[in-house]
DNA sequence: ATCATTTTCAATCATTTTTATTCAAAAACA
DNA sequence: TGTTTTTGAATAAAAATGATTGAAAATGAT
């Protein structure tokens, strides 16, 4: 027997059933172990099966990544009552950007709208989506290794491609003076580029930014509608003179 | 016999079943062993068949792509060699375009040149490349669920942003007439763009690639310098007549 | 848990099979 | 006739195979 039609053979076998051992297919097929096991190391190399003691099994299609279920089971109940919030607001159809920072990534899992697109800087972000079935575009731009978001000119060039009718974003300060901050301004470049170019721009935020200022200005309060979990009702009337505040859980 | 009736009855021979052997065809042509290689020589030359060892395979020209979780997380002794001797051209303060797929991952840990500045269209590569201290940016563009690239226009687009020393490129077809190909059109055309903004382009295959072509033509095999792990003699002599190939394990 | 037993594994080696190459004979052609 | 092309046999090289080995992993009994 051809060693081409072994090997037809054997995932022939794994069609039909989840997982095969060495000494049916000596018997199926007249080789000898050494040679099955040899194509079974062929055929993984070639990524069509998983080698198992005795045997070999199926390559499972989906391949969920656990750290991403681990993350977004570490969110607080501030973080995804925020995010159920926001992706409230994500309509059929939409064009969203979704801005990196673990606050936007809680509510990713959340999302029900149909047929929309999705833009990102955040890198678990990208893969998030795409997982839970979303089109998903990455902006492009030099990977911050701190942050795992992308940024730079590359990715405020990448965010000029597109327009948006909603964007998510993330800071870290929130300041009746000095507006809307983050430390880093080539982060903040992006987040004005998503701000620019969206029809409805949302900041989430939890109850430890406000009344925070950082080191670069992105927009002034008025901006952007603020979406947070919960915070104290001397913040929320504080600031919800200056513009909207949706609170999640009141 | 004539040598039409004897091609025609080998073709025959591969519409029934996956593979047949040189036997079974001797014996039905009556034609001797060296015609039916010189046979099956040509009707691979011609693209209608896949010779094997000990007879001739079919030809699957399918367009569905394995998947990355399909491709096997364990690299390959040839892969891991080819990365190796791929990463050796890496010098110190190159610019690098690093194209997805996990011929062009397995290079990633071997890079040892200092100061470089690398782009990815690969999901992994980004965060391997960031992992490993180097500077790496992403393309941008559609996150592709299946092999997690980022491609379309998006990554084009992306791409014209940057011109490089050296390309490191995978491909899934590397063939005589066809020259390199890959089943997705999208992702051609992010492999097109990166060839043509680099000075020194590679080809990054194993032994499964060559004499193998698939949907849509990337570039002719003159156009880039191919390296591999292993190659069979026979198919090393074939195409360092079309273009230089660099093989790691002599 | 630990230990002994059984099974499975990867690596090596000798053997067999298949291969490309060469060359001369046969066939086809002018 | 001579010339070219095709064919088949002989060969040494390359590839695939199967048996054997000690190591590793799974299993079962204590």
């Amino acid at each position: 027997m051809l060693t081409e039609e072994r090997h037809f053979t054997i995932l022939n076998f794994l069609k039909e059933k989840e997982a095969v051992k060495i000494h049916e297919l000596t018997e199926a097929t007249g080789a000898s172990e050494s040679t099955i096991r040899r194509d079974l190391t062929d055929l993984e190399d070639a990524g069509l099966l998983r080698r198992v003691h005795g045997g070999a099994a199926k390559v499972s299609r989906k391949r969920i990544e656990p750290t991403m279920g681990e993350k977004s089971a570490r969110f607080s109940e501030e973080k995804r009552a925020a995010g159920r919030l926001a992706a409230s607001f994500i309509e059929d159809d939409d064009c969203v950007f979704i801005d990196a920072g673990t606050t936007t990534l809680a509510l990713i899992p959340y999302i029900q709208a149909k047929n929309i697109v999705a833009v990102t800087n955040g890198f678990d972000h990208l893969r998030l989506l795409a997982e839970r079935g979303i089109q998903a575009y990455g902006t492009g731009g030099m990977l911050k290794p701190s942050t795992e978001a992308l940024t730079g000119t590359g990715a405020v060039h990448g965010l000029q491609q597109y327009w948006f009718d909603k964007a998510f974003l993330g800071v870290n300060g929130i300041h009746l003076k000095a507006g809307y901050t983050t430390p880093d301004p080539e982060e903040a470049a992006v987040k004005r580029e998503a701000l620019k170019r969206a029809q409805q721009p949302f900041i989430l935020a939890d109850a430890s930014k406000f009344q925070e200022s950082t080191f670069t200005h992105i927009a002034d309060l008025d901006a952007a509608v603020i979406i947070t979990g919960r915070i104290p009702e001397k913040t929320r009337r504080m600031f919800e003179e200056a513009t909207d505040i949706k609170e999640a859980l009141s």
